[in-house]
DNA sequence: GCCAGATAGATGCATATTCATCTAACAGCC
DNA sequence: GGCTGTTAGATGAATATGCATCTATCTGGC
């Protein structure tokens, strides 16, 4: 069944409003001479997970990253110094992954920079609408 | 200043509702052997710039491609047949683009899958949301 | 134990993307 | 006309991505 013209229309500004703000921020934080915002996903999502560490399969579902693009990012953050990795005992094929104290300087450093962008870009909704409405509206597009 | 926990919460919903949605939706193209989903970007805006045809700059800005990035695009895309060039007479450094009947007839077919995935994925936001508010929520954060 | 899947992650190769730079054409000024 | 600066688009080289495939390890059935 074809969508409405407000279904398209949704869709149309679900893609332009993320591709340009993301767009902006990642050159911002290229400009200051940070790494990538994704990055920043890797970073953020390892470091909440404290002692634990995480498991590459974890993120990639989480983070909706392809298998081996994780893995080569992976690779060069572990090259950078962000993080480290270690077998997991339980399952000699897993990793898991600790970031370092560079990683957590490093990822501290883009917030200062990331965090403000955020609020920049996300504050100015028309005042009906609270962002956490939206929010929720988003989400539930997630799941088919 | 930094973002309050709905703003950031937005934003993420932002990011993951655009990356999976997209993500389904560019898959399923490809498994029925149609071109990605930024290609119906391009053949749809010059169609419907009818025999005007259109310019790569002025493409580049309303679907936020980068420049280098199109002006490959669009090669391929005249190679395949979809496309066709012409030098703009009033000024000769630039180029028309306009669709061939080729590039009309992927563009349908490109359609008869994609039109029904915008709607499946955009219809069921909870009731109480109309489409067209959340579009106008999320066009209103696109302009700092 | 042994075999047949399944799963975590790595990798080769083709393709796409980015960045910086280049060329050609234009526009304004003297 | 000649010069300077600007803009449209192309391109080389480095990097990243996607896809298919590979290896190593695990799991379950027998």
């Amino acid at each position: 069944m074809h969508p409405t013209a407000e279904e398209t229309a949704l869709w149309v500004a679900l893609n332009l409003a993320q591709r340009s703000i993301y767009g902006v921020m990642d050159s911002t934080l290229k400009a200051e001479g940070l790494p990538p915002l994704r990055w920043y996903d890797v970073l953020w999502a390892i470091e909440r997970a404290k002692d634990g560490g995480l498991r590459p399969f974890e993120m990639e579902k989480s983070l909706l990253f392809e298998q081996s693009n994780l893995s080569r990012l992976l690779r060069r953050m572990i090259g950078e110094g962000l993080l480290e990795e270690s077998v997991f005992q339980d399952d000699r094929r897993g990793k898991v992954l600790r970031i370092t104290a560079k990683g957590c300087q490093v990822r501290k450093q883009m917030w200062m920079i990331y965090g403000p962008l955020i609020h920049e870009h996300m504050y100015g909704l028309p005042t009906e609408y609270e962002p956490e409405e939206i929010a929720l509206a988003l989400n539930s597009l997630i799941r088919r």
